[in-house]
DNA sequence: CTCTTGACGCCGG
DNA sequence: TCCGGCGCCAAGA
C-alpha cells in the first residue's frame, strides 16, 4: 500500500504535469501541495517527474514550500517570475507564498 | 538484497 | 536568516 504511488509511474507523471498546466500566471505551488492535490505519492515523487518531464509544462510555478525556485534553475525560474509579476519576497530570491500560493480554484 | 541519490519538508540551534 | 539534521519514498547502481 505504501509501498507505491497507487498507479503506473506514467500515469502518476501524467497526473503532475496536468495539475502543473492548471497553475495560472503569476501564482505557485509547492512540491507538496502538488502531491496532496494529487492525492498519491509525496514532495519527492513531484520532484523527480519534474526533473524528468517538466520541461514541458510552467516548471517555474512549482518550487519548494519556502518560496526558493527549483534547485539548479534559479536564475531562470527568477525571469519568469519577472516576467508574469509574480510577488517576490524583498531579497528577490524566493517567492513571497503568503500571497502567491494557488489553492486549486 | 543493500546503499546512495534527489527540481522536498519540517524542526531546532 | 542561515545551516545542519532527520524523515520521507521511489529509482538506480
Amino acid at each position: 500500500m505504501s509501498d507505491n504511488l497507487g498507479m503506473d509511474p506514467d500515469d502518476y507523471a501524467e497526473a503532475v504535469l496536468d495539475t502543473v498546466e492548471r497553475i495560472p500566471p503569476g501564482k505557485v505551488m509547492a512540491y507538496g501541495d502538488v502531491a496532496e492535490m494529487i492525492g498519491t505519492g509525496g514532495p519527492r515523487q513531484v520532484g523527480r517527474v519534474m526533473s524528468l518531464f517538466g520541461g514541458g509544462v510552467p516548471w517555474w510555478r512549482v518550487l519548494r514550500a519556502d518560496g526558493s525556485p527549483p534547485s539548479g534553475h534559479e536564475i531562470r525560474a527568477l525571469e519568469e517570475y519577472r516576467v508574469e509579476g509574480t510577488p517576490l519576497r524583498p531579497d528577490g530570491r524566493r517567492v513571497d507564498m503568503r500571497r502567491a500560493r494557488w489553492d486549486g480554484t
